[in-house]
DNA sequence: CACTTGACCTGTCCGC
DNA sequence: TGCGGACAGGTCAAGT
């Protein structure tokens, strides 16, 4: 669901539709996943101009003129989606896979002076969204422990390393999902990138030589940029800023094929259970490393 | 302290 | 057809 790839394909959409909008009214009733209170949203937010969407690991963040951001995370089921004045249908089909709006899955609806609107939908209620200012985000508690931008220039092979080792012992895909050492990764592209490095998930850290670790680091990297340029995976809910599906499924070797063969030596992929979640391997490509 | 499990939610799918 | 239960997975809290 939405990992580095589809938060940033959100962010690329948003980038391209809300700067310089003036939010004129927003609507919600979600004290846990919006607990702002009213004041400060009137204060705040309404009135402001977006100016700037940005990411941070699985993180939206939305600058506003008023010197405050909204901090958003989709976690699992979260939709931003725009809609322009002209709602869709009479004649006019639109790509976007999201029926009318607001449904029964919109959490927030925040209006602009054109009477555009911006929906957050989130099915499940894991996600959430809060008004913090501007200069206070960084210092917000989980944002000081994410990890590196796995994707930035300054994301070596050697500070990948250098990461991963700081749990040497544990399995690489539970350190993989862990957001304090890579930001970003989620279960498909750690399940993804290890069957391109040829690794299998509970191969604890240590043990991987430096040549497996370099074999990581560029296949992560690589799956990441190709779902970037695929607009993301679309499992069930995930889609873009304007509502629309990402392909990279399509492309995806392992994720979600169990059953099917490894497109590399045929070996039928299997589906297993590694910390806590669902993990697709090909069992000739990665085979277990014992101790 | 390291690591695993459960909770948070709701919709979907499967078996009986 | 209806129903109970497993499952989906990001993250934090609680438990081992």
């Amino acid at each position: 669901m939405p990992e580095l790839p589809e938060v940033e394909t959100v962010r690329i959409g948003l980038q391209t539709l809300l700067p310089g909008k003036r939010i004129v009214r927003v609507d919600f009733d979600w004290p846990k996943g919006f607990p702002n209170a009213a004041s400060d949203v009137e204060r705040f937010l309404i009135g402001s101009e977006i100016t700037q969407v940005e990411r941070r690991a699985k993180v939206l963040l939305v600058r506003l003129s008023t010197d405050y951001s909204l901090v958003i995370h989709l976690k699992m089921t979260g939709q931003l989606v725009f809609r322009g004045q002209q709602q869709f249908g009479a004649g006019h089909p639109s790509r976007s896979l999201v029926g009318p709006l607001p449904d029964a899955s919109t959490r927030v609806t925040i209006e602009f002076s054109d009477n555009s609107k911006l929906y957050f939908n989130d099915q499940r209620k894991f996600g959430w969204m809060r008004l913090v200012p501007t200069p206070e985000v960084e210092n917000i508690d989980f944002m000081k422990a994410l990890g590196p931008e796995p994707l930035s220039d300054d994301f070596t092979p050697e500070l990948f390393r250098q990461r991963l080792l700081k749990r040497p012992k544990s399995g690489i895909k539970a350190v993989l999902l862990d957001q304090t050492i890579i930001a970003g990764v989620g279960n498909i592209y750690a399940d993804e990138s290890l069957w391109g490095a040829k690794i299998h998930p509970l191969t604890p850290v240590g043990m991987l030589t430096k040549t497996q670790l370099r074999r990581l680091y560029v296949a992560l990297r690589d799956v990441l940029l190709l779902s970037i340029s695929k607009g993301g995976s679309t499992d069930r809910n995930y889609v873009d800023a304007e509502g629309r599906r990402g392909s990279y499924l399509r492309f995806a070797n392992v994720f979600r094929r169990e059953g099917q063969t490894c497109p590399r030596c045929g070996t039928v992929i299997q589906k297993l259970r590694v910390a806590g979640r669902g993990t697709h391997i090909c069992p000739h490509c990665q085979k277990v490393v014992g101790p």
